[in-house]
DNA sequence: CTGAAAGCGCTTACAG
DNA sequence: CTGAAAGCGCTTACAG
C-alpha cells in the first residue's frame, strides 16, 4: 500500500487480516453479537494503526442521506446568525444531525464589491435540507427539490417558515413611545426588499396613524452606521422634527445616535431613539438603546426542529416567535 | 418511475432514449465533438422536464474530491468573520472551490450552556481542506490527515499559517500612547488562551518596559461588554489610576467607555481608551475608537491562497499580514 | 461468528 | 457519434 493513498476499510481489512465487510462492521458500532470481540480489537487497532478515516462520500452514496443541513444566512454576518446557529445546531446534535453555514452575498450591508456579482459558488456538498434564514426566496431556487424552511420571512408563502411577530414588537415599541407622549415618529427604515423590514414598517404606520394627532415620516438607508446617520440626518434637519427615531436595526440606531450628536441633541432628553433585534450593540451604545428583542437562538432550534420534522416525512406547523419590547435608556418623553 | 424517488440520470436517459453515460457527457458540458447538438438538446430537455439534479455525493466519490473548504471560525461569530469568509470565498471561486462555514464553539463568548458540551456533531461532508480562523490548534485534531491551513495563528507551529502582525499593530499602538505621553497602561486583556493574544500582551508589555517610566496593570475578561466593563472597572478603581485603557478587542472597548462613563470619566479627556480588530463597533462608539486594524478579507483570500497552493501539492509560504494602527478619537494626552 | 456480493449514482476510459 | 462497463468506498442483507 502506497503511503500516497489514503486507507479504504479495504486496507484495514487486509491489515488485520479480516473481510472488508467486517471491519465496517466493526467501525460502524454495529458488530456486537456479530463479530467476536478479539476480531474487534485486531480491527480497530489496524484502523488506528492506518490513521484510516471512512470516505464520507462513500458512505453518503450508500446510505442516501447526509445528516446534514446547511443553513443559509446573509453574508456581512452578524452575532445575531451566531445565535441562529448556535439554537440550531443544538437541535440537531441531538438528532445526529450537523450543521454547516452557507453565507449568501445579499446587497443588505455596506456596498461590497464582491456582493454584487451574485453568489459565490455554491456547496458541492450533498445536504439533507435547507434552513435559510432572512433571506429573499430566490435562495430556495438554487437548492431546489432540497427540503427546507425559511426563517424570518414571510409565513404566507409556500415554504414552512418560523418568523418573528416583528408587527408585534413594533406596535408594543409604538405604543410605548406613544404612552411616552411622542406623536411626531421618523422611520430610518433599511432600505432592504425582505418581508421581516415591509411588516416592521407597515405595523409602524399603522400604529402612528392611530395616535391622535401622530405622524411619521421616513427616509431609508442601508444596515450601515454611516448610511444611517445620513438618514437620519435628513428627517433630524426637518422643520418640523421628530422627537423620537425608531430605527429598523440595532446597527441603524448607533447610526441615529451619531446623527443626533451632530446636531447638539442629548439622548433621550433632547431626542428618544430605538433600535430593533437587541444586538450586543444594543447594550455598548451609551445611553443603551431601547430595542425590540428578536430570539435568535430559538429561531434557529424551531427551524431546525422544522426541517427535521420535514425531513421525516411530516408537516411543520407555522411557528411565530415573539418580539418582545426591550425599554432602556435612549426612550423618554419629548421636550415640550 | 415513481413519483417519490429522486430522479437519476438513468431516469434521464430513459427518458431522452441514449445511454446513461451520454447523459452524463451532456450535463457535465463534454459533449462538444462527441454527442450531436440535436441528442444533447433532447437530453437537455428530459433533465429539465424530470428536474434532475445531480447525485453530489456520487459526483463526490467518483471524481475523489468535492472542491470545497470547510472554513472553521469561532461560533460567537461577529461581523470580523464574515470578512474572512468573503475574502476566501472570492479566491475559492477562481479556482471552482465552494466555501462552507462549520461554526466550532469555544469558550471566547458570553458564557453559553452549550459551549460547554466541546463541539456539535462535526458536518459529515467530504471536503478537500480546512481553513481554521482563529482557533486552537485542536480543531485540527477534529479534521486530521485533512490538508489544513491556519488563521491568525502561532506560525511556528507544523500547519501552514497565515498570521496578523499584531504584534507589530501593539507596538504601533504603544508608541502612539507613548508621544501623547501616556505611562501608566493598563491592559484589559483577553481571558483567551490564544496565540493572537499572548502576542498583544507579550508586545505591549515589551514596549511599556521600553518606555522611561512606564507602568502596566493588567485585568482580564471574556470578550464580552459586561465582563470587560467589570474588568476595566477593576483599573480605574486602583490609587494608581492608569492613564489609557488598552483593550484586546473592540467588544472590550466598549466596556471600557461604559465603566469610564460610570465613574465620571470622560473619553479622552480623562481618559485614552484603545481598541483591537476596527469591527463596525469602532466607528459606532461616541467618541470613535484608536484601534488597531485587522484586514480581515485578506486574511481570508490569503489563507485560501495558501490551501489552494497546499491542495496542489506545493508548500505555502508563510504569510504575514499587516496590522494597521488607526487613531480616531478616544486617545488624547494624559490630563495632568 | 465471518465473508462474498450487491448496489448507491456518478464519470470516464474504451470499444464500436 | 453512442453505448456497455468498470469502479470510486462504503453498508447491509444474505449465505454459510
Amino acid at each position: 500500500m502506497p503511503m500516497t493513498r489514503r486507507p479504504t476499510s479495504r486496507d484495514v481489512a487486509q491489515a488485520a487480516g479480516v473481510s472488508q465487510s467486517t471491519v465496517s462492521l466493526v467501525l460502524g458500532g454495529k458488530w456486537p453479537g456479530r463479530v467476536s470481540p478479539a476480531t474487534a480489537r485486531t480491527v480497530r487497532r489496524a484502523a488506528e494503526r492506518l490513521g484510516y478515516r471512512p470516505n464520507l462520500a462513500a458512505r453518503n452514496l450508500r446510505l442516501g442521506t447526509t445528516r446534514t443541513v446547511l443553513l443559509v444566512v446573509p453574508t456581512p454576518s452578524s452575532t445575531f446568525f451566531g445565535s441562529v446557529y448556535t439554537g440550531a445546531a443544538e437541535v440537531a446534535a441531538r438528532h445526529g444531525f450537523g450543521v454547516v453555514v452557507y453565507p449568501w452575498p445579499d446587497d443588505t450591508g455596506p456596498g461590497d464589491a464582491s456582493a454584487q456579482g451574485g453568489p459565490f459558488a455554491s456547496p458541492r456538498e450533498a445536504i439533507d435540507g435547507v434552513l435559510a434564514s432572512s433571506l429573499a426566496v430566490e435562495v430556495l431556487k438554487e437548492f431546489r427539490d432540497t427540503p427546507a424552511v425559511m426563517l424570518d420571512n414571510d409565513p404566507a408563502g409556500a415554504t414552512p417558515t418560523v418568523a418573528f411577530a416583528v408587527a408585534d414588537g413594533m406596535r408594543a415599541l409604538a405604543a410605548h413611545l406613544g404612552a411616552l407622549g411622542h406623536r411626531r415618529f421618523g422611520h430610518v427604515a433599511a432600505a432592504v426588499d425582505q418581508w421581516t423590514f415591509h411588516e416592521r414598517g407597515g405595523a409602524l404606520a399603522a400604529a402612528v396613524a392611530a395616535l391622535p394627532g401622530g405622524g411619521l415620516v421616513r427616509a431609508t438607508s442601508a444596515i450601515d452606521v454611516a448610511a444611517a446617520k445620513e438618514a437620519a440626518g435628513r428627517l433630524l434637519d426637518r422643520p418640523d422634527r421628530p422627537t423620537v427615531l425608531v430605527c429598523d436595526d440595532d446597527l441603524m440606531a448607533a447610526g441615529a445616535y451619531k446623527a443626533a450628536r451632530a446636531r447638539g441633541l442629548e439622548i433621550p432628553r433632547d431626542l428618544s431613539v430605538t433600535g430593533f433585534d437587541d444586538d450586543v450593540l444594543a447594550t455598548a451604545l451609551e445611553p443603551e438603546l431601547t430595542t425590540v428583542r428578536l430570539p435568535a437562538r430559538r429561531l434557529g432550534a424551531e427551524g431546525m426542529t422544522a426541517l427535521l420534522e420535514l425531513l421525516d416525512g411530516r408537516t411543520p406547523e407555522p411557528r411565530s416567535l415573539p418580539a418582545e419590547l426591550v425599554v432602556r435608556a435612549s426612550t423618554a418623553p419629548p421636550r415640550r
